[in-house]
DNA sequence: AATGCTACCTGGTCGC
DNA sequence: TGCGACCAGGTAGCAT
């Protein structure tokens, strides 16, 4: 689910909704994350007042005020929502539930695929997920000169590269192929082929993009929803995602002939384009 | 070192 | 109506 719209969409709601709250209690109803949420998280969290908030790629994290820092990934299927009082009961996937003095979140994951850890705040850039972290898109350092020496010994097709969190952090597959198509490039072009212009044109798409759906709330397609329990607007306005086989928004093409929008798969994973305005050559 | 396959997990949808 | 196969926003670990 959530790429970076979508979590820079939970962060500032939780922000405005939740602000420098205390946590008052945590109740882990399944810890079995993707990552394990560590036995003693609520022990050291509790009574701890909430200082500010952060997103890193599609991370989302809270620092606190005991030197300590919630580091929390929503996978694919993660929802975090705001509620003013305690439910009177739990869904099947509520996994966790930390009540604050300005209102209750409830984690929510059906797959299970998220994480929720803890760490000092002075380390937090050395935890492991931080690492090997690449630029973030709307970073005035990701320049075309950058991009363009990041992608220059990759070989693997430019989608996947656009996936891999260690060159750019926070495009996920929707966006991937959005981004490519208002780039009006190939997906299946190798990385390392991209020219200067080219590499322009994805930064400018990845920001335009991002920003745009971060305006409309995030894409919502199954599971996402803001933390104010609605759904995002951005998948409206989707011009490939899922789109197979529909005329692409520039194309006067005949579909009947050109067989519309066209679905593939790289590296395992869903990626839409038009084949008309996304030629293979360069 | 780069790349690609698989696993993690649940639920929805599609075809038979 | 039931059942199995396949698919889904992400990431990490392993083999090649």
């Amino acid at each position: 689910m959530p790429e970076l719209p979508e979590v820079e969409t939970v962060k500032n709601q939780i922000a405005k909704r939740i602000g420098t709250a205390r946590i008052e209690s945590i109740e882990i109803r399944n810890p079995n994350l993707r990552c394990k949420v560590p036995a003693d998280f609520a022990k050291m969290i509790l009574g701890a007042c909430i200082s500010s908030y952060r997103r890193i790629g599609k991370y989302f994290v809270i620092d606190m005020n005991n030197g300590l820092s919630i580091i929390w990934h929503l996978g694919m299927s993660g929802k975090i929502t705001v509620l003013e009082t305690m439910p009177e009961s739990f869904g099947k996937h509520d996994h966790v539930i930390i009540k604050t003095s300005k209102g209750i979140l409830i984690y929510n994951d059906v797959r299970r695929f998220g994480m929720l850890v803890y760490c000092c705040t002075a380390e937090l850039l050395r935890h492991r997920v931080f690492a090997k972290m690449g630029i973030d898109p709307f970073d005035k350092n990701l320049t075309p000169a950058y991009l363009a020496n990041s992608l220059k010994n990759i070989k693997t097709p430019i989608k996947v590269a656009l996936l891999d969190q260690s060159i750019i952090n926070g495009i996920g597959n929707i966006y991937a192929s959005e981004i490519l198509f208002a780039a009006k490039i190939s997906p299946l072009r190798a990385a390392n082929t991209m020219s200067l212009l080219e590499c322009e044109s994805i930064i400018n798409n990845t920001q335009s993009i991002l920003q745009k759906s971060i305006d409309s709330g995030g894409s919502t397609l199954k599971d996402y929803i803001k933390p104010n329990g609605e759904k995002g607007n951005f998948q409206n306005l989707h011009c490939v995602y899922d789109k197979t086989g529909q005329r692409c928004p520039n194309c006067s093409c005949d579909i009947a002939k050109s067989g519309g929008i066209k679905k593939i798969v790289q590296s395992g994973r869903s990626t839409f384009y038009c084949p008309i305005i996304q030629k293979s050559e360069q």
